[in-house]
DNA sequence: TATGCACCTTGTAGCAACTACAAGGTCAAG
DNA sequence: CTTGACCTTGTAGTTGCTACAAGGTGCATA
């Protein structure tokens, strides 16, 4: 399979994939007689897991970090699990800031009654010293 | 007021200060004798008024879109009104993604019962095909 | 006066994770 | 045999800073 043929199969760009190889993250391909990067099935399969982890919000670095977990199958599923928390308790924090950020936002808007920016709350708001 | 003390005062590197006066986002300063930066009230006002646009989520371009509004105090509040709902709109979207991210890697882990990577819930869920 | 130290200057390069080109090679269809 | 879709490499751009390096300035202290 051809890089553009991946590229549709994962939903990712094909600079993206050669930009994964680069980086080592994925394993480089077996080339064509004209130099065409040729995809197996495992590749396919890796690239799907890459995907999805960085869709789970996992960095370049903890996706290495998964993926060479998962090639030692001895390895205590521990720590994996302990990835997986980390991640979990990031996404939580973000939830919550941007929680927060939300309830700001309905304030601004709620307080803007005025029409002219001379009397803006909004942009008064956002002139108050920061916290 | 010199650089560092503008830094502290809003709780910006030095660094970064410079790097709006660059970008066109901040006014350039007065400078003493020596070519040092001088800075009056009106840039700490300016200054907060970023940082605080960028706390919340807006992103350099907002930032200038809200630093040109409020420039110009004869314009209807309701443009920035506009960018606001955008930027709150964005922030719930964000949140939701973020929500059933969190809800997935929750699953994970209650999936993770074995203890060995061979029979890891998690690699296999990763490795999954995207959705 | 000298010296040490914190602060300032400019310029450049690096970060993450792609994305967008440019200039050219390959291949199948019409 | 030409068109057009695909592929190749390499380089540079994106966002919003951050981190140097190499040198100048200002002020307190020995």
């Amino acid at each position: 399979m051809r890089i553009g043929e991946l590229a549709i199969a994962t939903g990712t760009k094909a600079e993206t994939i050669r930009y994964y190889e680069r980086e080592g993250i994925l394993p480089a391909a077996d080339r064509t007689d004209s130099n065409y990067r040729d995809y197996s099935d495992n590749h396919l399969a890796a690239l799907t897991f890459v995907r999805r982890a960085r869709q789970l919000g996992f960095s370049m670095a903890q996706v290495r970090e998964l993926l060479a977990l998962s090639d030692r199958v001895d390895n205590p599923c521990q720590v994996v699990d302990e990835l997986v928390r980390e991640q979990l308790e990031e996404v939580e924090q973000k939830i919550l800031d941007l929680s927060s950020l939300r309830d700001e936002l309905r304030l601004m808007l709620r307080s803007c009654e005025a029409n002219r920016i001379g009397e803006c709350r909004i942009v008064e708001s956002l002139a108050r010293p920061l916290r």
